[in-house]
DNA sequence: AATCTATTTGTTATATTGTAACGTCAGGAT
DNA sequence: ATCCTGACGTTACAATATAACAAATAGATT
């Protein structure tokens, strides 16, 4: 099963999740941080995923798993994961996705096809540093942004009809 | 009293909601959208709102006009007037702002204080261009984006402790 | 090992945000 | 006049998120 937050084409999921628990691990290793049973199940869950999920979808399946199904359980962990920088939100969707690129520079940009509902996580650089240079003109101090694009992947833009959902 | 959706700096406040006003009116016109007492009224309420207003406090100030207190009351006439392009929903606040630059060019930045919660509408050529690039790279088509930083405006930078909320 | 402390988790309850659905009404076209 | 469309009124509810506090646990300290 592909998944989808890297970018469109498909590649191996397998390898890309284990990789990115590795990631995980070394980096909060390094902070102090704990990857508990319920942050790492989330993770994983997130890394399985080939979409975006909510907060309940995740919460469900911590259910299955012998969690309480109460939505602090699932909160609380993708909370953890979001300020680690191990997970991302995404606001247009009110959902969560494991970033594939722990590590590297972060302003990630999403791009959220409205036909299928794919979500790939692009490299922003450019854009992260022109949203800097418009807040530097502005003399507004950036901490963390969201940037996050609505339209059409490219297995979509041939079939969809248009118009914005 | 200054609102601050433009920038940072205070200014003539009654003038850009008036001629804002005019602008959504102009606007409507040529696309034979109605601009009808509660959408007009919303419109009002954002223009006159020093900062982004939630849906249901939107809804508060209609109910004092005498509409009845449902939130479709509120979400309908918002919803109109985002797909007119002449109010912005912050996805980071569940907020809503009236669009100060109707017209020109939109994919705006909103610059988010995360201490004053004063939202500044930035100009964003730039970001909107690295953006496009970014998703024509991925061979993906965007048709709308919400670009949101968090961070410090100038007046809390000095006073504010770090960390983001 | 026992104790202390800070963090994490369990649990209950509730707040906040957003929609579905359906009937009614007003305005313009035929 | 009738029909049609879009807007509005209204009820009900769905989905998302947080507050608050008690219990447990891990890691540090003695």
């Amino acid at each position: 099963m592909p998944h989808d937050h890297a970018d469109f084409a498909p590649h191996d999921h397998a390898a890309c999740a284990t990789e990115a628990m590795a990631q995980a691990e070394d980096r909060l290793g390094q902070t102090g941080q704990r990857l508990t049973p319920v942050r790492r199940r989330t993770l994983e869950i997130l890394l399985e995923s080939p979409r975006a999920l909510g907060a309940y979808e995740v919460l469900e399946r911590l259910v299955t798993d012998g969690y309480a199904n109460q939505p602090p359980v699932a909160y609380r962990a993708l909370d953890f994961l979001v300020d680690q920088g191990l997970v991302h939100r995404i606001r247009r969707l009110n959902a969560f996705a494991a970033c594939l690129h722990v590590g590297e520079a972060h302003a990630p940009v999403f791009l959220i096809c409205r036909e299928c509902h794919m979500v790939a996580e692009a490299p922003a650089a450019g854009v992260a540093s022109a949203l800097q240079d418009a807040a530097r003109s502005l003399h507004f101090t950036v901490e963390r942004s969201t940037i996050e694009a609505l339209g059409l992947c490219p297995a979509c833009v041939g079939t969809a009809p248009h118009g914005v959902a």
